[in-house]
DNA sequence: GCCATTTTGTTCTCGCGTTCACAAACTTCT
DNA sequence: AGAAGTTTGTGAACGCGAGAACAAAATGGC
């Protein structure tokens, strides 16, 4: 009954622990696609890569919704996360820029399935107009302020060429975006309300390329 | 002459600066083309969006590439990153799945920009085999092992279903590559001695989602 | 009903990364 | 040449996150 804190604002759950939830929740929808209806925190957190203690502290963060000596409820768990994270809504989203790269997040089926939905693919090129990419059709950039409008979205995706970007950003924020996720090799000016998210496709693969460059030097030295 | 220290081995880097290096990289390429010779800490820290101290201290555990009262020769900083993260050379690189999302990878401009060279496109599906993407061949999956040791690859990214991803993980270890870029959501279980880095395209907009929802709920209790 | 066992939730400690602040070093002006 | 002004490189303080370790709570056997 008293199972909620008094103290509701209070519960701010740390950056590094927001970045892992969605891990949790994909561990959690595989356990329970395979039939598994309770798992303890060490299961889970072998499901999920991560340490069983990191992974206690987290879900703390979210509340009491384990049981001692038993475990963590599969769909339970999941549901609370889910909701925690705002996954049980549906978010409306647009992506501009309709490349191989908007094409491919057009069709990741990894949106829809996590609350997503892609109510607009927008393209500055006349040639990609009227073009239909997974059930939506491709409309000119311009539409940007209307279907944010009327559709009352709030998350926009960049996947244009790094020169447009900046560009793409301002006019989202114009049309009441409120957050952006960039795939552009650029850093976005925006306003401080505004939440930038970046994902650099070719920094992951640099990285990997220094570790392997060390391990060779490494070994010329030895 | 005696610049370089004495103790080269002792040169680690730690894995947060790792990260950022190639985002100065990206920067400075942009101040390149732009005509920029010189630049402060100040200057080039705005144009990779971090803190000059911070973006200092990084480069301090490169070398003292910069001079007091006058800032960094662009190119010559920007060779030397380049050189330290080992994008000087040439990196074969082979791509597992070619839907999508692999479709975008290989036609992905930054990666041929950045040292990576596509040696071979890979699928399980026959009906792919032949289709010629961005110049490459879509090849059996079974050629895997024989590319890698041809070619001398290290480097795999993985752009299956996350279904397969395991069993292409395995299989690339086999084959003997060391160094693993992983699209596919799914944990991959390798050994120590073989790096894995992940990429999860529906992560960042599931944490942008929490942050919009926080907003939303917030106002609501205010 | 009590004890042994299991597993969560939490406290504590340690280390890494970020940031401040300043000395060292270089340039320019007088 | 010396002083004033910049800007780098780094020592030190601080804060956050990771992981170990343990207390609290639930189950099951006797």
């Amino acid at each position: 009954m008293t199972a909620r804190t008094s103290h509701d604002a209070a519960r701010e759950i740390p950056e590094a622990t927001v970045a892992r939830l969605p891990v949790y929740l994909r561990a959690l929808a595989t356990l329970s696609e395979d039939g598994t209806t309770i798992c303890s925190s060490e299961h889970l957190a072998a499901a999920a890569g991560v340490n069983s203690a990191k992974l206690r502290k987290d879900l703390s963060y979210l509340g009491s919704y384990g049981t001692r000596g038993v475990g963590y409820d599969v769909d339970y768990l999941r549901y609370q996360i889910a909701r925690e994270m705002g996954a049980t809504r549906d978010w409306p989203v647009v992506i501009v820029g309709i490349g191989n790269l908007g094409h491919a997040l057009a069709n990741y089926s990894g949106f829809r399935s996590r609350g997503f939905r892609v109510v607009a693919l927008l393209d500055a090129d006349d040639q990609r107009h009227g073009e239909v990419v997974a059930g939506v059709v491709v409309r000119p950039f311009s539409d940007l302020h209307a279907i944010v409008g009327e559709q009352g979205v709030a998350i926009g995706v960049i996947a244009t060429p790094a020169a447009s970007a900046q560009d793409v950003a301002d006019q989202m924020v114009d049309a009441g975006i409120t957050s952006i996720l960039n795939f552009a090799p650029t850093v976005l000016n925006v306003g401080a309300d505004v939440a930038v998210s970046k994902v650099d496709l070719s920094k992951e693969l640099q990285v990997l390329a220094y570790h392997e460059q060390r391990k060779a030097t490494q070994q010329e030295t030895a």
